[in-house]
DNA sequence: AGCACGCCGACT
DNA sequence: GTCGGCGTGCTC
C-alpha cells in the first residue's frame, strides 16, 4: 500500500488565505508550479501547486483533507520565477496568492478562436535623434545585458521619448529578447502601437480589456510556448503575462494613476514592473514629462541613481512650450459667459479668427454639479450614495456617478414646492453650451465618456477635430494625454481650483501633472502657444512654479512637505478600509480595528503610526459605508508585520475589509 | 469570498 | 403556509 501524499496549494477562493492542503495520491508526481482542479466544498476550482510530498499537515484532521481532481495541461503551469513574483506581489500587497493568480491567468476555453497578432513591418525610423535623445539611448544601451537597472526619462511633452524606446527596443529585439511595455490606458494611445508596428520586425501584441477570452487564452498559450523575440504593448494587468525571455521592461506615463489597480489586489503596476525586471535581472525604463514625486525623488535623492536620471528638455522639431497664463475669474463681468469669462472669450475669438482650432479642459462631466432649491436650499441627492446628482441638460436627468440611479428632471422642490432651482457648479456640457451661444456659427464640440461611448466614436471625433470640422472641442482628462494637434495654439483650463481645493496629499501633485499634460496638447508646430487657467486661486504657489516652468522647484518644495506630513515617498503608507451596510456596523467595527491595532503597535511595533479612524470621503457608495485607518511608518517590516499579525485577527470582524498598500487615493 | 442553513417577520 | 432578508458557520 502507498502511502499517502498530500500537496499544499494556492488555491482560487479567499478561503484560508487561498492555501489548502489536498492529497494527491495515484495521480503520480506533481510538482510546484503545476495546475490543478479540487474540490472545495460542493464547488469545483482551480489552485496551484505550491508545495508538494508535505511532512506535516499543519494540524488540519487527516479526514478533511480531500483529493485532487485532476491536472491541468501545459500551458497551464507557473515556472518557478513566475510564482515566486506572484508570491512576492501576494505578500507585499497582502492579498490572497490564489486569486491573484488566477484573476491574471484567462479562464478555460472549450473551443478557443484563434488569434493572430499584429507582424511588425520593420521599417528604418523616419528621423534622426537629437543630440538628448541620442545620450539617452547611449546612456542605457551599454546597460541593456548588464542585468537590473532602473532609469528615468524625464522628457517634456514632444520631447520624442518615443524615438528613444523604439531605439532601444530595436536593440534589445536584435540580441533576441522580449520586451514588455505598459501604458496606462491602450485606447486612448493608438499611436503607440501603429508606430511600433511600423518600425519593429518582430510580432507586436497589444493586451486590455478588449481582449476577448479566447484570445486571451490564445496569446497565454503563445507566450508560454516561444521564446522567439516579441513585444507586448499593454495595459497593467500584462505585468503577469509570462514572456518569455525578457530583455528590457518600459513603463510609459510612469506617473500615471491608471497603473494603480483599486479593486480586487490594489497592486500599482509600475511598482510591480520594477520588481519584476528585479527578478529577470533586466532593465526598466520609466519614462515621464512628470514623473510621480516618489519616482523622481527615488532618481534624484539617492546619489547613486543620479547618472540614472535622464532629461529631455527639448522638443523635437521646430515646436516651442506654451506660454502658461492665469485669468482671474473673481471678478465676474457678465453671468452671460460663465463660467467662462470676457478675457477668455477674446483669447478663443481671436485663435479662431486666425484659422486656428481651441481645446477647453473641464474635469467635470455634465451641465451642473447638482441642482438647489433657491426657496428651503434642499440639495438634489442620490438615495444611494452620500453625493448630490449631477444634471445632465440635454438628458434632462439627474444622475449619480457612483450607483446606476438616473431621475428625470424635476421642476419644482419636493419639499417647498418652489419652481426655481438653482444650477451649481459646471462641467462640459454646460461649457460647450456656453461656447454655443456665444459664437452660433463655430462648431463646438464635446470629448468626454458621456458623448463618446466607444474606441470607434472617439476615433471618429479625433479625426473630424484634424480634418478641421471642429473650430472648439470641450474635453475632459481623456482629452489630456497623447494627442498632437497641428492648429492648436490656445488650450483652455476650467475647474482645477476644485483640485487645489481637495485634501487629498498628492492634490498639488496631480494639479500640477495635469497642467503639465494639458500644456503638452498646445503648440505642438508652432512658436507660439498659450495655455490660459482660469482660477480664483491666482496665487497659489503651484502656479508660480508653472509660469516660471520651474520644475525641480516644484518637486523640491512639495517633497518638504511630504516629509514634514510623513508621507510617500517618506513614509509607506496603507490604508485600511471596513464597509458595510449599515453605519452603526462599520462604526463598531473601525473602532474594534483601531484598539486592536493599537495594542500591537504598543507591544511590538512602536514604530507604525496609526491615524484616527474616519469615513471615506464619499461616506455611503451604493448603500455601502466605508470607513479608513491609514497606517504610516517608516519602518516597512513593521508596517507588513502589523498587517499580518491584524490579519489573524480578521474572523472577528463582521464586515468587509480591504487592505491598500500604497495607495493613491487618500480620502 | 461564496454558499447553505436556519431563524424571523411580512404577506397572500 | 412560503418567500425573502440576514446572521452564522463552513470550506483543506
Amino acid at each position: 500500500m502507498e502511502s499517502r501524499k498530500y500537496c499544499l496549494v494556492a488555491a482560487n477562493t479567499h478561503f484560508n488565505n487561498s492555501q489548502l492542503i489536498y492529497n494527491y495520491s495515484g495521480l503520480g508526481e506533481l510538482s510546484r508550479g503545476q495546475m490543478v482542479t479540487v474540490p472545495l466544498g460542493k464547488k469545483e476550482i482551480r489552485a496551484c501547486i505550491l508545495k508538494e510530498e508535505l511532512c506535516s499537515l499543519e494540524g488540519i484532521e487527516e479526514k478533511k483533507i480531500k483529493s485532487v481532481l485532476g491536472v491541468l495541461e501545459r500551458p497551464f503551469y507557473l515556472d518557478e520565477k513566475e510564482l515566486s513574483f506572484f508570491q512576492w506581489a501576494s505578500e507585499y500587497y497582502h492579498y490572497p496568492l490564489g486569486p491573484l493568480i488566477f484573476d491574471s491567468i484567462p479562464k478555460l476555453m472549450k473551443r478557443p478562436r484563434p488569434f493572430i497578432p499584429s507582424c511588425g513591418e520593420g521599417r528604418p525610423l523616419e528621423f534622426e535623434l537629437n543630440e538628448e535623445q541620442q545620450n539617452c539611448v547611449k546612456k542605457i544601451f551599454p546597460h541593456l545585458e548588464k542585468g537590473f537597472g532602473k532609469w528615468l526619462i524625464h522628457g517634456v511633452t514632444g520631447s520624442g521619448k518615443t524615438a528613444v524606446y523604439l531605439n532601444l527596443m530595436k536593440k534589445a529585439l536584435a540580441k533576441g529578447r522580449s520586451i514588455l511595455f505598459l501604458l496606462p490606458e491602450i485606447n486612448l494611445t493608438p499611436q503607440f502601437l501603429r508606430s511600433f508596428i511600423r518600425h519593429l520586425e518582430v510580432p507586436v501584441y497589444s493586451y486590455s480589456s478588449v481582449l476577448t477570452g479566447s484570445q486571451k487564452y490564445n496569446l497565454w498559450k503563445e507566450l508560454k510556448e516561444s521564446i522567439s523575440p516579441k513585444v507586448i504593448v499593454g495595459v497593467r494587468s500584462s505585468i503577469f503575462l509570462p514572456l518569455n525571455n525578457i530583455g528590457l521592461i518600459v513603463v510609459d506615463e510612469e506617473h500615471d494613476s491608471s497603473f494603480k489597480q483599486e479593486e480586487r489586489c490594489p497592486y500599482n503596476a509600475r511598482d510591480l514592473a520594477i520588481k519584476r525586471a528585479q527578478y529577470s535581472n533586466v532593465p526598466i525604463i520609466l519614462g515621464s514629462a512628470t514623473p510621480s514625486l516618489e519616482t523622481f525623488y527615488q532618481f534624484n535623492l539617492d546619489g547613486k541613481r543620479k547618472k540614472h536620471y535622464l532629461c529631455l528638455e527639448k522638443r523635437v522639431g521646430n515646436s516651442y512650450f506654451p506660454k502658461i497664463n492665469f485669468i482671474n475669474i473673481t471678478k465676474s463681468e457678465s453671468k452671460n459667459f460663465w463660467p467662462l469669462n470676457k478675457s477668455s472669450i477674446e483669447k478663443i475669438k481671436s485663435a479662431l479668427d486666425k484659422g486656428e482650432q481651441v481645446l477647453v479642459f473641464i474635469n467635470r462631466l455634465g451641465y451642473a454639479d447638482f441642482l438647489q432649491c433657491n426657496c428651503c436650499g434642499k440639495q438634489f441627492k442620490c438615495p444611494n450614495c452620500s453625493v448630490n446628482l449631477k444634471y445632465f441638460k440635454n438628458k434632462r436627468i439627474l444622475n449619480c456617478r457612483y450607483c446606476e440611479i438616473s431621475i428625470s428632471q424635476p421642476e419644482i422642490c419636493k419639499d417647498c414646492g418652489n419652481s426655481h432651482l438653482i444650477q451649481k457648479g459646471f462641467g462640459t456640457e454646460k461649457c460647450e453650451s456656453i461656447l454655443k451661444n456665444i459664437f452660433p456659427k463655430r462648431k463646438i464640440a464635446r470629448f468626454d465618456r458621456e458623448e463618446l461611448k466607444t474606441f470607434k466614436e472617439v476615433e471618429k471625433r479625433l479625426d473630424d477635430f484634424h480634418k478641421g470640422d471642429i473650430d472648439i472641442l470641450v474635453g475632459t482628462q481623456m482629452l489630456s494625454k497623447g494627442h498632437n494637434f497641428e492648429k492648436v495654439n490656445l488650450v483652455l483650463v476650467l475647474g482645477i481650483d476644485s483640485m487645489l481645493n481637495s485634501s487629498d496629499f498628492r492634490a498639488n501633485e496631480r494639479v500640477f501633472q495635469q497642467i503639465k499634460q494639458i500644456s503638452g496638447r498646445s503648440g505642438r508646430f508652432s512658436k507660439k502657444s498659450e495655455v490660459c487657467i482660469l482660477t480664483l486661486n491666482q496665487k497659489s504657489h503651484i502656479f508660480e512654479y508653472l509660469k516660471k516652468n520651474n520644475l525641480k522647484s516644484f518637486y523640491e518644495d512639495e517633497l518638504i512637505l511630504r516629509k514634514n506630513l510623513s508621507c510617500a515617498p517618506f513614509s509607506k503608507m496603507v490604508n485600511l478600509s471596513f464597509s458595510s451596510n449599515l453605519r452603526e456596523r462599520t462604526l463598531d467595527n473601525v473602532y474594534k480595528a483601531h484598539k486592536i491595532l493599537n495594542d500591537l503597535k504598543k507591544k511590538y511595533f512602536s514604530s507604525v503610526n496609526i491615524m484616527a479612524p474616519r469615513s471615506h470621503n464619499i461616506e455611503k457608495i451604493v448603500n455601502k459605508y466605508t470607513w479608513i485607518i491609514t497606517l504610516k511608518g517608516s519602518n516597512i517590516n513593521d508596517l507588513h508585520n502589523i498587517l499580518n499579525s491584524f490579519i489573524l485577527n480578521s474572523k472577528k470582524f463582521n464586515l468587509k475589509i480591504k487592505i491598500d498598500v500604497d495607495p493613491y487615493q487618500i480620502n
